[in-house]
Parts: structure tokens; C-alpha cells; sequence
DNA sequence: ATGAAAGCGCTAACAG
DNA sequence: CTGTTAGCGCTTTCAT
């Protein structure tokens, strides 16, 4: 039943000529005669000639191809719930292009060096597109140096490196001056594990704000979750036993925004009356709960097509300009957060 | 900066062997001798050799990949909730498996033909998962057909076709029995595009249930919708306006349920008290919101990983026993359907 | 304008 | 036990 494949020497010879000539002529060389390229492509279209990317790869010494490589950690990956968003922004962009996608999990954290090593120096992909977990990942300083050519989704200290990163200090600090502005001064920070860069950069924009506005950083209203619904409930349990007081709570995703929510309800609080409450990602749960969820958008699909534009720039050879590419966040405003509708 | 890739031949001649000697010792042949396998495990170990899969896939002709392929339509694949879920389960059993995973959309139906036609037959995947959209779609057939390997995720009228289905049938049916079991007897059906498989599964398993519970099917019940929120809302819209009377909705999706609801509350009419709602999916926002939603689940992980074991037996040449694969769903009780607390 | 031949990196059949 | 050789399918000089 599965047909045997057709090769370039099987239409060379139905054709009559050599497979020199034949591939020349299947890639418009202006070499070969008129007439013998269209016989040739006529025998190529009737036999269903398929060229085998694998050979051609092989001498070309590139696979059209870029993988995306994830940690799949709990907090990252397949469980982000904007994932899906990235991975559609990139896939748009590589097929447009004729590039194919690889999805490279690192399954447990030993093998993950040899994992990545893999996929650099084996040559099944000819570019990465990396999305960083912990920023004590040791491999990703291998990965960057080694010259591979790499996106790197997030801050990386180094300017020859090109990155794409969202600006999660200034969604921070805009989220939180929001809830000043709308009278809060104590305000709680979930945040996410504080060996992620992101978690770092929303402390940092949730104190500047702070600053700016003549709030004193109290540590004990800074919290550090794990992403978790649950952690987020568990948080509120624990300033409330704490006695700790406070008026807003700005979590760095919309799942411990919700799971704080659900903590302020069991404790008798009423959001955004006692409690006004910002997230993180804008996801669309958001948008159906009551209260609504005001939230910071992550414009992820966004930032998988400007990876994958960045990728495909940089194994096509042209030149990238601005190697580092800042996107912007913004503030979807709902009820939560005790903004006064106008 | 990027450094030159060592071949086999470099290793075979640093270690004075040949290149055969050192490929044979590389992959464990008990011919070689232990110390010159040692010898070149050494010198591999040395010059961090990674073997190059290109020509490794050239020799062998196979790719160790497996594609998963899919319609990027607007109701399909990346805006499904569950498409991750089921990307986790067949990346969780590829990477155990050492297999990569290639990710191929179809961007436009037109060159949907062309685009399997070439996974199918450039090698770079030995074998595919395919997620079919509509059961319209003509190229399906001349895929199974081919004799490739592939595991389809769906219904398939073939019994030499390996799928692994859901039960949306049953699904179906148990959602509707609930419902008729708390009283209902006019059940509003919101089904998916009526060209899907998974719709008229689901219109089956509803129709069924009626009948069995000796309840006439009204087709002024059935609405076919597209699964989306703001479709399933104008839908209730209509009803009303029609003036069709009815207790229950069982919607294709919760989105649909939960957009249905929203319509409901518009008209100021209450969930479960009114009409009650059940979903399909269990998305997370179904747990959130209130009244909280009844919902089928979908073990899409489950299906993932269970397609990616079938299509990893086939090509590591082991005998698939049961082609067809069915996985059953389950249907989780929360309020919107009614149901008393026991 | 076309063909012959080399070679990308690897493995396997066959000698020795 | 190890080396020689051939060839997977393709592109690309280099001759003709």
C-alpha cells in the first residue's frame, strides 16, 4: 500500500536527463533550456514528485527549521495559560516563511544539558527560539554563548544577544499606581517564584511605584507564591492569622488573583469594596468572574511572531537592527480593582 | 564564535580508527573491541561529538519524528482550550520515547493538500497525529490512504485505521440524562458546526437520550451554533424572541454555556432555577463562575498520550492489538445543571 | 545547455 | 576485531 518514494534519479531518468539537470531545472535555474525544464517539471508534477528535505538538508547543511525549546517546569510551559497564544504567534510566522516547527520539552531538570546540547549541535534545527524558566538555569548562558542563533524570550545582559521581552516593570508599576490612584496604600504583592526574572522585574515596578507615590515598602505585604490558585488562597489565610492589614492585592497572574479572591470571600472581604484586587495575563476567566479581574495583557502572540520574525531574519542573513525589542503591556480595567466607572 | 561541528570522521581520526570502527563503537556493537570502544567513547566524550540526525535520517530513512498536524481554523486547534492540554500528553510520550515533535498547521484551506501531501512524503516525520477539523475535509482520506503511518483522533469509517476517539455520544447522552433526570424535558441542544464530527456525535448521544427517556425531539431545540460565546448568546436571543419555552440547554462547549448564560441573565432569566446549563470541556472558568458549571470532561491529555504511544508502536514495529481506541469522558456535577446537593 | 562526479554525515555489508 | 566501500537523496562545481 505506502508507495515507494519517488526520487530526484527516478524523474531524471523518466525524463531523460541527469539529475543535475533535473534539479537545476526544478529550481528555475535560467541555465537549463526552456523546454527541457518544462519536461522535466511535467514528469516531476505526474509522478508526484516529492523532494526528500532530509537529502537536502543533509547538503545544504541546514533543516529549514526552528525549535522551540521550554522547560516544562510546573510553573512554565504547557501550564501558562498563554502558551497557546505564543506558540500560535510563532507558527504563523515559520509558515509563512516555509520553516518548520520543533517543540523541544526538557523533560527532568538533570538531562536538561544534554537536551539542549542536542538539539544545538545535531543539526535537526537551525535556530531556537528559547523560553527561559528559572534564571539559574546554568544552560542558558551554554546555549547563548555557544553562537547558535537564538531568540531569547526575556532580559539577557549581554547586547549581542537578541531578545524580545515584554515590559513586566512597567505593567507592575502601572498596576499598582492604579491602585493607588484609586486610594489604596496597602498594598500586597503575590508574587511569583523570585528566581524567575519576571517575579523580579514586577517587584521592582511594584516598589518604584510605590516610591514614586511616597508609600513606604512594608516587607511583610510582599508575598512569595508560586503561581498557584491554591498558594494565592493559602496567602490570604496567612495575613489574615498574621493580622497583617492591607487594602489591595496585586498578584503577578490572574490564577493567584482569582485564588486570592476566593481567600478575601471565605474571610467575609468583599472585593473590591475591602480589597481591590489586579492580575496578570488577562486571561479570559477573567473577563466571566464577579468581580471581573482587571489585569495586565501579555501580548504573547505578539511576541511569538516577533521571535519567530527575529529567527527567520537572522538564518536568512539580514541584518537585525534592534537586537533588543521591548513590547509593551497594558491595563485591562474591570471592576476588581475599585475603579470608579466614568 | 559558533564552532566548527565535529564529525564522525574527526573523532575516527583522532582515534585512530576508522569511521566505521567508531560508529560501530559508539552504538554498542559487541564486535569492537572494549578498548578501543572505550578509546572512542573517550575521544566522543572529549570533542563533544553530537551525531548529526540529518545523516543519521538520510541512512536510515526515518526521522525519529512524528508530526502532529492540524487545521488552523477558527474553531479548531489553537483557540480550542484544550489543544495544550493534548500538545503536554503527546510531547510527555514522544520525549520519553526519543522522538522529536514537529508542528505542522495548514495556514489556508487551499493549500491544505499540498501542505499534508509534503509532510507526508518528504520525510521529515515517520509517521503523524492527526487532529481533524471538519469531516468535509477531502484530504483525510488520501492521507489514511497512503498507507502512512498515522493515528487519527477522531471517528473513522476504516477498522484498519488506528484512532483514538472520545465517547462524545456517550458524553452526550449522560449530559442529557442528567438534565431530564432533574426534571427537564425541554432540552435546548447548542451543537458545533454541524460538519464536525464531534456535533453529530453529540446530536446522537441528545436525540438518544430523549427517546429512551420517552421525550420528543423538537428540532426547534436544536441550534446549530459555532462555539463560540457571542454565537451561543444571539442564540438565546432568538429563542426568546421566537418565543420557544424551554428548561435546559446542553451546549457543545462551555464557552457556549457560559455565553448562553450570560444571554439567560440578560433576560433576566436565573441558572439553574430557569433553565439549567451543562457544557462540554470543563474548562477552568467553569469553576469559577457562578453559578459554577456543569461540564463534560475531556481527557485530552489522556488522548495525547495515548496517541503518542499507538503512533510510537507503529514505528518501532510493534503490533497495535486494538486499533480503535475509545476514551470515555465524565460528566462533573456542579450547580448550573440543577442538581440537588445530596 | 547538459552530464559526470563529488560529497554532505552517517551506517551496514562485506572483506580481511 | 577492524577497515574498505558503497550509498541514502540531494545540490553544485567542473567539464564537455
Amino acid at each position: 500500500m505506502k508507495k515507494e518514494n519517488i526520487t530526484l534519479k527516478d524523474i531524471a531518468k523518466v525524463a531523460g536527463v541527469s539529475t543535475a539537470t533535473a534539479s537545476l531545472a526544478l529550481a528555475g535555474d535560467p541555465r537549463v533550456n526552456f523546454k527541457t525544464k518544462k519536461l522535466v517539471e511535467e514528469v516531476a508534477q505526474r509522478l508526484q514528485y516529492v523532494p526528500n528535505e532530509i537529502g537536502r538538508s543533509l547538503r545544504a547543511k541546514k533543516a529549514e527549521t526552528v525549535a522551540l525549546i521550554f522547560p516544562n517546569t510546573p510553573h512554565n510551559a504547557f501550564t501558562h495559560p498563554y502558551f497557546v497564544q505564543l506558540l500560535e504567534g510563532i507558527s504563523e510566522v515559520l509558515v509563512q516563511n516555509s520553516f518548520q516547527l520543533l517543540l523541544s520539552t526538557t523533560p527532568s531538570e538533570a538531562d536538561e544539558a544534554a537536551a539542549y546540547d542536542k538539539i544545538l549541535r545535531n543539526r535537526r534545527a537551525d535556530g531556537i527560539i528559547l523560553w527561559p524558566a528559572s534564571i539559574k538555569d546554568s544552560n542558558i548562558p551554554k546555549i547563548i554563548e555557544s553562537g547558535f542563533p537564538v531568540v531569547y524570550l526575556g532580559k539577557w545582559h549581554h547586547d549581542d544577544i537578541v531578545t524580545i521581552q515584554r515590559d513586566d516593570f512597567g505593567g507592575a508599576y502601572e498596576a499598582t499606581e492604579q491602585l493607588i490612584r484609586n486610594g489604596r496604600t496597602r498594598i500586597v504583592h503575590l508574587t511569583g517564584p523570585l528566581d524567575y526574572q519576571v517575579s523580579i522585574d514586577r517587584v521592582e515596578g511594584y516598589k518604584q511605584a510605590l516610591q514614586d507615590n511616597k508609600i513606604l515598602f512594608d516587607p511583610a505585604l510582599l508575598v512569595e507564591a508560586d503561581f498557584s490558585r491554591e498558594m494565592a488562597d493559602a496567602a490570604v489565610q496567612k495575613l489574615h492569622e498574621e493580622s497583617v492589614r492591607y487594602d489591595a492585592i496585586f498578584a503577578a497572574n490572574d490564577r493567584m488573583a482569582i485564588g486570592a479572591m476566593r481567600g478575601l470571600r471565605a474571610l467575609g472581604l468583599s472585593v473590591p469594596q475591602d480589597v481591590a484586587v489586579i492580575g496578570c495575563d488577562n486571561i479570559e476567566t477573567g473577563e466571566l468572574i464577579e468581580p471581573a479581574l482587571t489585569s495586565i495583557h501579555q501580548p504573547m502572540r505578539e511576541i511569538g511572531r516577533l521571535a519567530a520574525e527575529r529567527i527567520v531574519a537572522m538564518l536568512t542573513g539580514q541584518d537585525i537592527t534592534d537586537k533588543q525589542t521591548m513590547v509593551s503591556s497594558s491595563l485591562v480595567v474591570r471592576e476588581s480593582c475599585g475603579t470608579l466607572k466614568n
